[in-house]
RNA sequence: GGCCCGUUCGUCUAGGGGUUAGGACGCCAGGUUUUCAUCCUGGUAGCAGGGGUUCGAAUCCCCUACGGGCUACCA
């Protein structure tokens, strides 16, 4: 029988989640939203000792302004909940239980100071300790110790744990969606601990157990977990689920911008960009980490961005909006290596998105900022400026740096303009065309342009000679958009204002 | 160290035996804008190396190198 389509994305919430989590998230929706399937969110809380407060809200706000919005699970509701590992304890016991008593587990009492002992030494001796069957038999577990021992340290109160009895010298191929068969001989791998002394499951245990129960048909998660791979499909074969035992998908890593290894959650702030979706404040240490939202992207090229990196469409298009990608998408078009992120090209992202937007929706967004600078603005004057201005921006946060010069008269003029541009005659000309500009009655950004041009034949003077010392007296700077939209924008007044500030200070 | 995965311009990538190896970001140059930015046009730059297989390999196979991941009572 088919059954449908259900995938998870299971973060952990140990702190923000950063853009590799995000897009880990993007492809499990697309992949279910592209084949009519669910997608669940599941908080994997299974590590009390990692657990921060404050990140459970940040990943369900983060996929919410990116647009991932979970048909099930943490946020959503459902039936089979709870999709919280924390509160799902007492339904992994029965399961570990069931693998000891088929043969597939057993307890395990080495102390955590043991182990680290042993591995400490074979270090010493250039090895390598691993907890598997080369090892088990030397070690403390209910393969090696009598039942009644191991009943009565059980009973006694001693702590334990339950591991996984790899078996032996067995190969598991599995065709993983992304990257073909992979490959795997038992004698490699580890007694992986399946429960913790804490009676808390690992991550293996609970994500199979939950992943069996969820009725979860792919698994689509990143690179990193191809390792376990094996222990999984040994698990649920263990388990009697085999029949139904979910595909597996590996992403590739997404690689620091420069530099060796993986994205990190620390490299945002080393190399200057965000490595999270939203700012996020760390509760201990009160560390404040930027976020693409805060720095001014939109949610459509954050997403557009991060599909990107390690899917194509096999076409040229690389703008697709969220109902593109989910027409679009599929596992077997994803890159099987590792992407560099790029952040310049994020931007460009961005300021594509941002050309898109309408004067009005981007007015929307930069009258917080104004209202923050305590700057006062009609409607209808600021849709024009943010006409103008934002096709000099890639972010809503250059509005300003654009446009600050519509708002309030320049305080200071820059050097080199000052220095290459202001000569001796200059505000003597300035004055002059102060003088004309008075009498224009209908002050708009033609009839200025006309006045002046008019003015301008009349004395035979150049506009190279004129233009860039009146952009400096009404800008401050070589900067700008067009002069007599400015002029006309500021108004007749200011516009006087400003050149009678510059001749006086400049001389 | 062991295991697993990967390798096309600086970066993201197309390509699946016969292509002048295509696109995008970046960078550079020219044009437009009497400035700057935008925008337009053009340019720069790549199949990791070595062996096979084949009439013919970027494409298939092997080896090497390099990169990445995992190797916790973390996920």
């Amino acid at each position: 029988m088919e059954r449908k389509v259900r995938v998870r994305f299971a973060p952990s919430p140990t702190g923000a989640l950063h853009m590799g989590g995000i897009r880990t998230a993007l492809f499990n929706y697309l992949f279910a939203k592209k084949l009519g399937g669910d997608f669940l969110l599941r908080i994997e809380d299974t590590d009390q000792t990692r657990y921060v407060p404050g990140a459970e809200d940040y990943i369900i706000e983060a996929l919410k302004w990116c647009g991932l919005m979970p048909d099930e699970g943490i946020g959503a509701g459902g039936d089979l909940g709870p999709y919280r590992q924390s509160e799902r304890k007492a339904i992994y016991r029965q399961y570990a239980d069931q693998l000891i008593e088929n043969g597939n587990a057993y307890y395990a009492f080495d102390t955590p100071e043991e182990l680290a002992n042993i591995r400490s030494e074979a270090e010493a001796n250039k090895t390598v300790f691993s907890y598997d069957l080369h090892t088990r038999d030397k070690l403390q577990n209910s393969l090696t110790l009598p039942a009644d021992v191991v009943k009565q340290k059980i009973e006694e109160g001693q702590p334990w744990v339950i591991r996984f009895k790899m078996p032996e010298n067995t190969d598991v191929t599995e065709a993983d969606l992304i990257r073909g068969n992979v490959k795997f001989n038992t004698n490699q791998l580890d007694d992986k601990v399946l429960f913790k002394a804490d009676g808390m499951p690992t991550y293996h245990m609970a994500n199979v157990v939950d992943d069996h129960l969820m009725q979860i048909t792919h698994v689509i998660r990143g690179e990193e977990w191809l390792p376990s791979m094996p222990l999984h499909i040994l698990l649920y074969k263990a388990l009697g689920w085999n029949d139904t035992r979910p595909q597996f998908a590996h992403l590739p890593l997404i690689l620091k911008p420069t530099g060796k290894g993986k994205l990190s959650k620390r490299d945002g702030d080393k190399m200057g960009f965000p490595v999270f979706p939203l700012q996020w404040t760390d509760p201990k240490t009160g560390d404040v980490s930027r976020g693409y939202r805060e720095d001014g992207y939109f949610p459509e090229a954050f997403v557009n961005m991060l599909a990107l990196l390690g899917w194509n469409a096999g076409t040229e298009q690389e703008f697709f909006s969220m109902n593109e990608l989910i027409d679009q998408f599929s596992l077997e078009r994803v890159i099987k290596s590792g992407a560099r992120f790029d952040p310049e090209k994020a931007k460009w992202f961005n300021r594509h998105y941002m050309q898109q937007k309408t004067e009005t929706e981007l007015s929307a967004l930069f009258t917080s900022v104004l209202a923050e600078k305590n700057i006062p603005i009609e409607d209808e004057k600021l849709n024009r400026i943010v006409g103008l201005i934002k096709e000099r921006c890639e972010f809503v946060s250059d509005l300003w740096e654009q446009g600050c010069y519509f708002f309030a008269t320049p305080e200071s003029y820059d050097e080199k303009t000052v220095s290459k541009k202001w000569k001796t005659e200059t505000s003597g000309m300035l004055n002059a065309i102060a003088e004309v500009l008075q009498d224009v009655d209908n002050w708009n950004a033609n009839d200025i342009k006309e006045t002046f041009s008019a003015f301008m034949n009349e004395k035979g003077w150049g506009f190279g000679a004129v233009m860039a010392p009146m952009r400096l007296a009404l800008v401050g700077s070589s900067q700008g958009v067009d002069l007599f939209d400015i002029c006309d924008i500021i108004g007749k007044e200011e516009t006087l204002t400003r050149i009678q500030k510059a001749t006086s200070i400049l001389g």
